[in-house]
DNA sequence: GGGTATTATTTTGAAATCGAAATTACTGTC
DNA sequence: GACAGTAATTTCGATTTCAAAATAATACCC
């Protein structure tokens, strides 16, 4: 009869991963604000903090001037040393990939462009290309792998289950396959959700227990925090507000008769990602440039890409504006929706539109408090986590589950 | 200096309140299946239950004939007798009350009109009153009270922050009130989320760990269940769609103009609340009588009332039908949005129009499928619980909550 | 410099919980 | 009716976690 294997103390290499997680939250606790925060006897937090600190995971840190009374707290860290961690974010276009440190910090970056022509097997090929860039053989050693994936997946068993944009792209064991070809655990999480936990944990985000982070890329997500945990649904789809059916502002209507007046337009079948994303923004230039309206953009050699109209936009170029405007609006809408829905502390845009600061902020914001009671405790912030955000945040998330082996 | 007062045991207390609230979801539970749910040790679990039995909470039963081998389970249920809880849900019209004994089956039932004119502290009176006569001095006493309330609620501090449609009904110490007059613990849920209680623990949301509920009644909400846990929002506020800015169809709009083709349109500001609820539809269907439509519903004297309608709708009428239809439309968008956002395992429909049964549910459905693609993974429900659903809810609050004293 | 107040950490013994090994109460088989 | 097989429950240390008390390290005051 063979004895049932199973780790004798799950609890205490989970209580161990908590503790970690919360220095790295908020650096330089001591052992009795650990105890406080996690609900735990000091006692008990002196024996973990004791052993992560023999282990070389934690650093007692000398703490600079004080002035209150006491013995004075220990500080602790997390240690830089204690070894690595490797996320990787992809979607149709381009591929991101960082090494971080044991307490977070970058320590190298890549990025890899995909062609829309790339298969499956292309695309693996290139993410274990990456990783193996990551891999540097110096210090400490990797311990964990994320990967943020767009489209579903299945966290449970590691399995990419499937993307429209990308040929092929069905039930991709990614978990299993990367785990074997660099022996480390592996963690997926859709993309827009390891975004979301990049401004969880680092952005803008931090501290905050309820926010949504939305995602304008080619196509449009949001990802869900509420206590501080990600929202996954039933069947790990939730936050595919791309699909929502939404107004239609004239400026972004396709057919003439749609854009005849400045009214709003319900359209029957309507999706919030043909209608606001960045490919719709650039499908809704060129219609302008057909009809020869009058803008900077005329003068763009070769295919138009969204650089082109975001630049334009900066640049003050008007047709460029209203698009943006427009989009800002249709995003206020999504905001006004969310924030009755959820009450979230906080909504969080991420994507290049987000890059592009006020200029896009002002009009979501405004058009958000024009359709709520005065916007009442609505806050709307830009993502500043540029565009490695969803990279970190797949690091972290491995960074996160990661368990000191017991 | 005052010695800290603390219960030296609180979390037995808790898990003690957990395995009861399993043994209510599941009745006939054994030992070891509560261990094997809970993730325990089957001695602990047999310790806890061995309390529980002492102390009159849980019956040993019999279990009819079986046929595996070994040592059959000794199945658990609730004890009837092992205490009461009161239940109150109540909004601008209506009061509800209810008592069920410890198994959660219902003893007594009342329902009270409130008038509209009445004033925060009239209704505070009617509460009162109704729990008084649900206080009945049989057998085990009561050991707490629930009360669904509408408008904001803060559940920590168990004060009622306000709602629009009782005059005065700003910052009501509902729970410390109730409390001093019962002398029991007094739990308070919004009114809706209340519903989505009752429908979690025993309606169509059973078993479902991720589910909304939808309530239509004066005003529209939402009650959203995450991993089984009800979500309230950062500042409690979460789920009130009402408020969502909606597509509005021909049948519903305020003007004529807005009437004149059948397509769906977007009018800034049209909130869901003013589009399809209760008094929406009574509203839209006095402009039809002002403009003369050809209907039953022109023959009723006196006030046109909400059950007027669906009584028409129910029989047949075409105008009435129309209507609901209508609302139907709007609420498959709804159910589409929630669908795309949550990805939750169903979607449940609360109030006098899930009653209607079918002839609401079909257009909803048939609606969110248009909407989605091919509608997958879209289950739609109506409430089977009736107008009880929130006192029920309510109480089951109350008895979930509560925890033996230790 | 010595006492007092204050806060962090460690020590200590007790309570909660566990896992493995009995024990119990059945069913089915010869 | 004894005997094997099976699954629930109990028993019995061992481990984890706790709470309270003791100890350590500082500031502040005289």
């Amino acid at each position: 009869m063979p004895r049932r294997i199973k780790s004798k103390h799950q609890h205490v290499a989970s209580l161990e991963a908590e503790l970690l997680r919360r220095v790295r939250a908020h650096g330089g606790l001591s052992r009795v604000q650990l105890a406080r925060d996690l609900k735990l006897a000091p006692s008990t937090a002196g024996i973990y903090v004791d052993r992560l600190v023999r282990e070389g995971f934690l650093l007692e840190t000398e703490n600079a001037g004080r002035e209150t009374a006491g013995r004075p707290p220990t500080s602790l860290v997390p240690n830089p040393d204690g070894g690595r961690f490797i996320g990787v974010d992809f979607e149709a276009r381009n591929l991101m990939a960082t090494v971080v440190d044991f307490s977070q910090q970058p320590i190298r970056q890549v990025h890899k462009t995909l062609r829309p022509t790339d298969s499956a097997a292309q695309i693996l090929a290139k993410i274990e290309l990456a990783i193996d860039e990551m891999m540097v053989r110096d210090s400490r050693p990797v311990l964990g792998i994320g990967v943020g994936v767009p489209g579903a997946i299945d966290p449970v068993t590691n399995v990419a289950v499937h993307y429209d944009f990308i040929t092929g792209w069905s039930d991709v064991p990614l978990g299993a396959r990367l785990g074997e070809r660099f022996g480390v655990p592996v963690f997926l999480e859709n993309n827009i959700r390891s975004m979301a936990l990049a401004e969880l944990w680092f952005g803008a985000g931090r501290g905050l227990r309820n926010f949504v982070c939305i995602g304008i890329r080619s196509g449009i997500a949001a990802g869900v925090v509420v206590n501080g945990q990600l929202l996954h649904g039933a069947q790990h789809r939730a936050g595919e507000i791309g699909h929502w059916v939404c107004p239609v502002p004239a400026e972004l209507a396709e057919t003439a008769s749609a854009r005849r007046n400045g009214e709003w337009r319900w359209q029957a079948g309507a999706k919030l990602e043909q209608v606001a994303s960045l490919s719709a923004i650039v499908a809704a230039a060129q219609r302008g440039l057909e009809r020869r309206q009058k803008t900077a953009l005329a003068d763009v050699k070769g295919e138009l890409t969204i650089d082109n109209v975001l630049a334009a936009a900066h640049d003050g170029d008007e047709f460029a504006l209203s698009l943006v405007r427009a989009v800002g609006r249709v995003h206020g809408w999504v905001a006004h929706q969310i924030n009755e829905l959820f009450n979230p502390e906080k909504i969080i845009f991420a994507g290049p539109l987000a890059d592009l600061g006020d200029l896009f902020l002002a009009t979501v914001h405004e058009t958000a408090r024009e359709l709520g009671d005065a916007g009442r405790d609505l806050v709307i912030a830009n993502s500043t986590l540029g565009q490695y955000n969803g990279a970190v945040g797949a690091a972290a998330l491995a960074l996160h589950q990661w368990k000191p082996k017991r």
